[in-house]
DNA sequence: GTTAAAGATGTATATTATATATTGCTTTTA
DNA sequence: TAAAAGCAATATATAATATACATCTTTAAC
């Protein structure tokens, strides 16, 4: 691990909001379909704020991916089959600037070599082939264990 | 692009350490094999932070990728044939923590249904993808166009 | 041997990104 | 009409990252 500056240096990494993305899809899944569910439920189930799973939850119902019903008795459920939201697609959405380093945006960047570096292009396929694995994935691959799920989040 | 809170979120990123890590092997590796560069004529070639970059090149010698000679007349030189140094080789060693979610540090870890979640695996797999694509390459392959890239660096 | 050039090292500060909290809405149904 | 639920904007706190600063040590030229 490279200690720099005494501080751990971290990165590579998904959001919490695309963690959290994650994490409610695959608990809607494992409800019976057409079941509701607050985000209430969720945060207590998880342990996380509400306020922050509030965004997280209204961005996925824009996208599609969940029907959000407002008013007394409402609440959220999937809006499509598990099998059709695959995980790639949803990490693509939730955090769609793959800027891997300054010379990804044109706007910004300041690296006098980019018009001759190959380096942009190396991280631009390192990339695709991160995001290919995941296309490989649908929410409902992760809910074959769905009792030890539920018993978990309970 | 998710706009959160009218901040764009930027993710998956490499570190600006790496990048000029990376920077600092092909400008080397662009100069004639022995001849000696000094860190201020790279922070000025690239215009970036000096004392940044003095990290930067401090640990490039410690992992055995450059020759750094203090002194007058010192400087810095690749220690290893261009061809020799593999990019995922140099951004798994400045950048090692590749925790992508909260649950891949056990020590941190809050998420109730790690025990039975998948997610965890198939991000380690998307990640091997990434890491292995970069593999492919090394500091020779971004040598192609060498004088245009002197040229630029001026 | 002194001086200047060069890298080494530790710490402090600034900046940016990210996560969370607060406040006050609107919608809906009991 | 009141309470439950999601909507939306903003503000604050925290953490990560980048940069700056200050003081070393090493080495070669003079």
């Amino acid at each position: 691990m490279l200690y720099y500056c005494e501080k751990v240096v971290k990165s590579m990494r998904l959001t919490v909001y695309t963690d959290y993305s994650l994490r409610t899809l695959i608990y809607l899944g494992a409800k019976n379909e057409d079941e509701l569910t607050t985000i209430q439920e969720i945060s207590d189930a998880y342990n996380i704020s509400k306020n922050h799973l509030m965004k997280v939850t209204h961005q996925l119902g824009q996208l599609g991916y969940i029907e959000t019903i407002r008013g007394r008795g409402g609440g959220i459920r999937l809006a499509k089959l598990p099998k059709a939201i695959t995980i790639g697609e949803v990490v693509r959405q939730t955090e769609e600037d793959f800027h891997l380093v300054e010379c990804f945006d044109p706007a910004s960047n300041m690296c006098k070599i980019a018009p001759a570096c190959q380096l942009k292009g190396v991280l631009a396929e390192a990339l695709q082939a991160y995001l290919a694995v995941l296309d490989r994935y649908t929410v409902e691959d992760f809910l074959g264990n769905r009792d030890l799920l539920m018993q978990l989040l309970q």
